[in-house]
This record gives C-alpha cells, sequence and structure tokens, in this order.
DNA sequence: TGTACATAGGGTAAAAACTGCGCTAAAATA
DNA sequence: TATTTTAGCGCAGTTTTTACCCTATGTACA
C-alpha cells in the first residue's frame, strides 16, 4: 500500500489493486463492543457494571461488552450487547470513542469501540443478573479491570457535554417529572448548584415541556406540577447556533 | 462469553475464564484509519483527497488512508498515514467516528476509524503527490470511492460545530492572521454571513489576540491589522459553560 | 491628482438574555 | 397550630447580542 509509486500525476500510471487481495493482505484484529449505561436515581447518577469472569480480573467490575461478530456492524452489536446482558431493547444509544491501546487487554490486543446510553432506572428493572449485574453510582466507582475507568472518564464526560446541548436528561426521568427531578438531573450529573427559579423559567422558555394537569404524589413536601417533554417538537425546532463560543 | 450462568450473585460462583483464551475465540477484522485533513485557502474549505488504485474505484477520490499494524494504536496509525502520504508531522489530529458496515469494502470487511486534521495549506507545500495527492474544495466533491462521501460528510458536520467551540480556525490561517481572513473562515465552513463589527467585537472579547504591530500586505483594499491567537491563555482559560443550552 | 470603491475600525442605542433575590402559596411534619 | 420545605410568580440590575451609524485608509483607474 505504501510503497512508492511516483508516477506523473496521470492515474492511468496507477499500478492497479483489487480490493480483495488488498484487504486479505491486512494484518487483522479481535474487536469488542463496549456500553456505558447511564441511569439515574435517588438524585446520583449511576452505570450499570458487571463483575469480570477473567482470572486476571476476577471480581474487577467492567463494562458489559463483548466481541464483535463476524458480518455485524458495531450499532448492531452494542444493540446486542445491551440487549443480552440486560434484556432490554429500544434504547437511545450513541457511538462515543474507540480504544486501541496494544495493552489494553491482558489476553492480547483488543479494539474496543464504546457505546453510552441512557435510561430511566425505575423503567427497565433488571431482569438478568449474570455477572452481579448492578447500577453502580459513578462517583463511588474506584477500581475497574481493562482500561474501563478511563472509559468511564471519557463517557461522563461526553455525557456532561451532551446533557448540555441535548434534552437527553429526559431519559433518565419517568415521562412525567416534575422541574425539581430535572434540576436534580442536571445538579448532579454537572456536579453545580443552579438556582431553581431561573433554571425553571429556562426550561421553560424553550418551549418543549407540556403541561400535564397532573402533581407529584407522596412527596415530603409541597407537590409539583408535573411536566412531558415534546419530544417531536424539540426535533422540528432544533437550535440551529451559529457563532464562536469559545 | 454469553451462555446463560444463572449464578447465585456471589462471585465465586464464576465460571472462571482466561483472558488469552476469550480473545483467542474472538473473530479479527481487518482495520484501517482513514484521514480527513481539512484546509483552507481562497476563502474556501478544502480536503486532501487522493485517487484510488483499487480496480474497483479506479481514479475515483479517496481519503487518505491505510491499514493499522499490529500492534499500533490508532492515533499513532493516524500520525503515520498522514506522514506517509503527505510528508508533514506535527498535525493536530482527532478520533471522529468509527465506520463498521459490513459492505464499505468491496473486497471484504473492513472496519475504519476516522481521524481528522486542520490545517493551513500555506503551510504545509504537497512535497508528496502519490496517486494524485490534491486539495479539493469541498463543496465541489461529487463522487468518492468506498462510503468516503458519507465519511467526508460527517467529518464536515463535525468540524462546523467543532470550529464554533474551539479555536481551530486559527489553524487554518497562517500564524499571523486579519480578523477578514478569520472571518472568511468562519463564513465559509459555517456557511453564513456574519456582520462584520459584531465579529470583531465578539472574537476581540475573548481576550486571545494578540495585536502583533504588523499590518497586511499586498491586499487591494485597506490593510487590517494581524493579530496572533494566544494558544497558552486560551488553554489556561478555557470557558466551562455549565447550563442548559439546547 | 482626484474620484470611486472597498474594507478597516471605533462607536451607540435598543433589544434580549441572564442573574440574584424577594415574595407568597401549599403541602408535610411535629 | 407552628415550623419547615419546596413550588411558583415576579422584578430590577447587569450583561450580551444585535443592527446599525460613522469616518479612516488603502487600491484602482480615469
Amino acid at each position: 500500500m505504501m510503497e512508492s509509486q511516483h508516477n506523473n500525476g496521470s492515474n492511468r500510471s496507477f499500478q492497479e489493486k483489487d480490493a480483495a487481495a488488498i484487504v486479505k493482505s491486512y494484518p487483522t484484529v479481535p474487536l469488542t463492543v463496549d456500553c456505558v449505561i447511564f441511569g439515574f436515581d435517588e438524585n446520583a447518577l449511576k452505570v450499570l457494571l458487571i463483575k469480570s469472569d477473567l482470572v486476571q480480573f476476577l471480581g474487577k467490575l467492567t463494562l458489559l461488552g463483548d466481541n464483535v461478530q463476524s458480518n455485524e456492524d458495531l450499532d448492531t452489536a452494542a444493540i446486542r450487547v445491551l440487549k443480552q446482558r440486560t434484556g432490554m431493547s429500544d434504547v437511545y444509544l450513541e457511538q462515543v470513542h474507540t480504544f486501541s491501546k496494544p495493552d489494553r487487554h491482558p489476553g492480547g490486543r483488543v479494539i474496543t469501540t464504546v457505546y453510552a446510553s441512557l435510561l430511566n432506572i425505575k423503567h427497565h428493572e433488571l431482569l438478568l443478573h449474570d455477572n452481579e449485574l448492578k447500577w453502580h453510582p459513578v462517583n463511588q466507582i474506584t477500581e475497574m479491570a481493562f482500561d474501563h475507568s478511563l472509559i468511564l472518564d471519557t463517557c461522563t464526560q461526553w455525557l456532561r457535554k451532551r446533557i448540555q446541548e441535548h434534552p437527553l436528561a429526559f431519559n433518565l426521568l419517568p415521562v412525567k417529572f416534575s422541574l425539581r427531578q430535572l434540576q436534580n438531573v442536571y445538579e448532579a450529573i454537572l456536579n453545580v448548584k443552579l438556582d431553581r427559579r431561573n433554571f425553571r423559567k429556562k426550561v421553560a422558555s424553550t418551549g418543549f415541556l407540556c403541561d400535564t394537569d397532573e402533581m407529584e404524589t407522596h412527596v415530603t413536601h409541597r407537590p409539583g406540577k408535573l411536566y412531558t417533554f415534546d419530544f417531536k417538537l424539540y426535533d422540528q425546532k432544533k437550535r440551529n447556533f451559529i457563532g464562536i463560543d469559545f
């Protein structure tokens, strides 16, 4: 592929090559996908993890991953892993980054493409519990197998940025939510305190909130109104900011 | 990997596995990196492309790519490709996305991780011309080999977003540039008209511009002041926006 | 040399957005 | 019934953005 050709600029002088022959000459590597599945519960950002069954990492926490099958594209593999590990389907899933340090896996070189997903813990009761599948508060996780700490950090950063620019928070909440719940999501993920009244104004001004005529129940204080988020309207009116902002 | 284990929740009951054995059981795939190298010249966004030497795509435009070598991580591979194809090194390079459709390469399954890079055309005279390496205006490219049109589109979108949030534009300009040149970059990439005076104010208000005491020369109109961008100061003072913005 | 023309660069006024905070209402708890 | 906690309305001061004004300074060309 990289031999010097010194052709004279005309493509007639190309040394023609056959795609199949070229591909056959490439070294191949094992490929996996890992899913970083975020949820929100008890005012804390959580992530779904299992315990490794590799002797090298026995009992250490790992992300939900598996190798990519032949002829399976990465998106499909990620959806499959999520389904196999948790039983869930129809979940928002997004590619974040591909990690490729040659020594990241003790069993040899493995490259992994990482997907992140956000879902509502209450809506997705865990049906499977293999390898101690459990929700873990993100800020209490100390050690993980492989480079999964790095991956989790990367995805948490990604989430922080993402949630400010896209209405992801609503995936972490019940369909009907109070503004307090919404604010809790932002405060927990961004790790800041926001002014309640300004937050309310800001969110309302987007125009994407729908007032249900219901109120919170079983709360230990004055119940707030419940709202839904109008995803359809959002898709139509997506803001298209143009400018400089750094 | 995916057999049901139905363990009772204690990690002692894990069916322990060896990492090397697991990895050996994974199917492997050929992996490549592709570089989308953007430049700016004559008020147009351009991208560095070569012509394919595969019989299946003979003469069609392609990105700069190569297979990933054994034990080479993706970042290193991307830097190597750039160096081999263009002779350049020390270029800003960022991973954008991994493309994995099983039929994206006519020679069989190949997964590619795409990197994007931005550089100043004037600073990087092309030394190599293999496969007709040339700058092509992005908005005049019609057909490409493989899924490279899709990849280029993805990277152009990425660039549009990226340039608004990070001082990338300065990589596309000479070290000393006029505000007009800077505005031209933004207008070309974002495809908008911006108000000259407001643009100037906005950029100046960032505080990252350094006034050189030089002026433009050889321009057909009143010369503007030349500035440099203080990358060091930017790294220190990076804005850390917190809030909702969608 | 002078006039047309293009862009540079400094400004301002009004609109819009953001911020901090005061206030009252409603529910739970003791 | 008093206390505590949060909901929800509103406002005033500040900052940011927007849409323009104006003049200055260069080139091109009659």
